[in-house]
DNA sequence: ATATTCTCCATAGAATTCCATATTTCCTCC
DNA sequence: GGAGGAAATATGGAATTCTATGGAGAATAT
């Protein structure tokens, strides 16, 4: 195991696909789950992106809850129920795969290879081709604007 | 099955409806009702959409409580109470198949296929042609406003 | 009787579990 | 520091289980 295994999603790591759809969680973004004690994974496309976006499943309760706070007839709760209606949970089976649903390939662009990048409390999981496109452009648009990060340092061990 | 399923109704599923008006609840929404000891489903018609909205039966006692809240001469109060008058009860048989009531697939303009769209604590029924063009209008809208950004981040340490 | 609904059975395809193996990483001992 | 071995990972495939779906017949109502 690495050795002193953050918890958070942290780096890029690129696995293979076969041919039933099965590809392996990186194994220090299986430990971030455990951590999180999820049983599975949430899955949904991105909206702004050719992407899926994976965290634990304890984040659908959030979004459950958020949609409860507010007035159920609201454009914003629509929008939040998109989110669940798109969303797959996948489980991680003894083998530490998940299987990426049909459609979600698709979305992404996925053949054999599925890039999975840590974004911290979530991950993405991309096609490598267009996830380096991707990077580059963001690169590219950091340095013109000349990308300032605002830390938000609360306490130790937050990210 | 999978894993430990979070208990919300989650994800779309398009399932085929036979000669009969049978159509299959997917597996998972099953495993959502019997958790929550629903002994059938409660369904009634969309005010909003042409569609059917659908939950276990203890979400009509919230609706019936939510009455009682409220003034009961009010606008409100109807309107809650036509979702009561309008909402059957169908039972899930053996192999996990509930009949449609004929008006109601009149309502969602449902003919050999139905879309289940999971919604945390409720789920909705379209006709996937009709559903498919409500998600993607919901789609562009929730990236327009950003949907993601608004949830509550109810739990423990995430910002 | 006739039409409708419910029960039971059959089956194809999908998903899950289980097993095998190559490859890498880590640890320990020399 | 390096060699060897142990543990963990990633990956491929087979076998088993589950799900969706179609149909036949029994039960029920009209």
């Amino acid at each position: 195991m690495l050795g002193a295994a953050v918890s958070v999603f942290l780096s890029t790591f690129e696995n293979k696909v076969d041919r039933k759809g099965r590809v392996s969680v990186p194994s220090s973004f299986r430990n971030v789950l455990s951590q999180q004690k999820s049983t599975g994974i949430i899955l949904y496309p991105s909206f702004k992106h050719p992407c899926l976006e994976g965290s634990g499943d304890e984040r659908i309760q959030e979004i459950v809850s958020s949609i409860d706070a507010i007035d159920v007839f609201s454009d914003e709760a629509e929008n939040l129920q998109t989110i669940l209606a798109d969303a797959k949970q996948v489980s991680v089976d003894s083998d530490g795969r998940v299987i990426l649903p049909h459609e979600f390939v698709v979305h992404a662009g996925i053949s054999d290879l599925a890039s999975f990048v840590g974004l911290g409390k979530s991950f993405q999981i991309w096609s490598p081709k267009n996830f380096s496109i991707h990077r580059q452009k963001n690169r590219l648009r950091a340095r013109e604007q000349g990308a300032t990060l605002r830390i938000i340092s609360s306490s130790s061990e937050r990210a």
